[in-house]
DNA sequence: GAAAGTTGATTAACAGTGTTAAGTTGTGCG
DNA sequence: CGCACAACTTAACACTGTTAATCAACTTTC
């Protein structure tokens, strides 16, 4: 056996979804690219689902360590929510098929996410949470439960990005302005002293 | 051939669509469900994308009326713009394949959504962007682009339900409470004066 | 060192998919 | 009647994920 087949494996796979989108993703030409045969990737994956959620478990990774860079450059609670929000939406646009394996998989079509990698999926969230509870300790973020708010925040991000990979969103209106405005509204909507400002510039 | 076939293999697809789940619907099962050869299908849709999109524009005027009827039974634009909101996660938790194939296809994996049936797609964030306006000339809103507004609204949404039907929001956060808390966030996010409170009842 | 067992990979096959080409059947019409 | 056209079907292609059976090579054991 290859030193690492499953290591191979798995980078060809990585390297076939950002090429060619998961649509075209199948086990035989992953298997064919790699120089296998099909049957070869069920000796080190159960099925195509388990495939690929270790392929997303290495995406929650890769979007946790630029979540936690992001928040580690800013200072103080609105601003280090305000970084974590831009960093979301650029690991969205700049990583966009990971992305659709990692958030925009309807259940019924890929299994649910196992238990024992859900942890790792978690963490994002518990950043937004944190830094949340964070600014309310500080004063600068209302009440609330931190983590109910980390969903709201999370949910409006997602439609963002999700609405914008699948084309949804108008095309008369910027995308980075877009972004930016939703970052804005996303941080102000929490903050004790309401920073809102008119959107006029987009579009 | 049968009076309407068209009609009547529309109808089918709804039905398994609804009781099977999008990832189950093939055209060889709409058509035998139906009673005649799969390739019949070809008689009457181009091709499958062709098929579902007319479901989804069917979708998509159901949606209307529903938002519609919302809106016309609440006065004042706040209110108005809060039953359109709660209308909108109503139908798509009502309607989740429905509101599976309508919002929540790739657009790589589906072909994407024709122009010509791009019309009443729109009608329903026209339906926000009014909302709004009209809000804006009596002086409940705050001043904006107000289909940019619409479209953060939207993603807003959007981003809730879509995580909920993939089955991503964590199972201690209630459902209908977290809904209830995304209206209000909402639109609380558009007036002038702002009802924001605490979101403490929460989970 | 020969026999037995284990490991890593393969080929063949099944049941399913969307879709196209060719063939069949029935109806209306000149 | 015979032609034409319309509605529909059968056969086939090129895929898909996945399982069972097989084969070759290396390890272990006697």
């Amino acid at each position: 056996m290859e030193a690492d087949l499953r290591r191979v494996l798995l980078d060809t796979a990585r390297r076939l979804l950002v090429r060619e989108g998961y649509s075209r993703l199948s086990m035989r030409k992953i298997a064919s690219e790699a120089g296998y045969s099909a049957t070869s990737l069920y000796l080190h994956f159960a099925n195509k689902d388990d495939l690929i959620h270790t392929l997303v478990e290495e995406g929650m990774e890769r979007l946790f360590e630029q979540l936690s860079a992001a928040r580690a450059q800013a200072t103080g609670a609105p601003d280090q929510l305000a970084a974590l929000c831009r960093a979301y939406l650029d690991f969205a646009v700049a990583n966009a098929e990971y992305y659709e394996i990692m958030f925009m998989q309807r259940s019924d079509e890929l299994a649910r996410f196992p238990t024992e990698k859900y942890r790792k999926a978690r963490r994002n969230l518990e950043l937004f949470r944190d830094t949340i509870a964070e600014g309310q300790g500080s004063g600068a973020f209302q009440p609330g439960v931190p983590f109910v708010q980390a969903t709201s925040i999370w949910s409006f991000l997602h439609g963002t990005v999700a609405l914008h990979l699948a084309g949804r969103i108008d095309a008369r209106i910027d995308r980075d302005a877009l972004f930016a405005s939703v970052v804005t509204l996303a941080v102000s909507g929490l903050r004790t002293t309401s920073h809102l400002e008119p959107n006029a510039p987009l579009s």
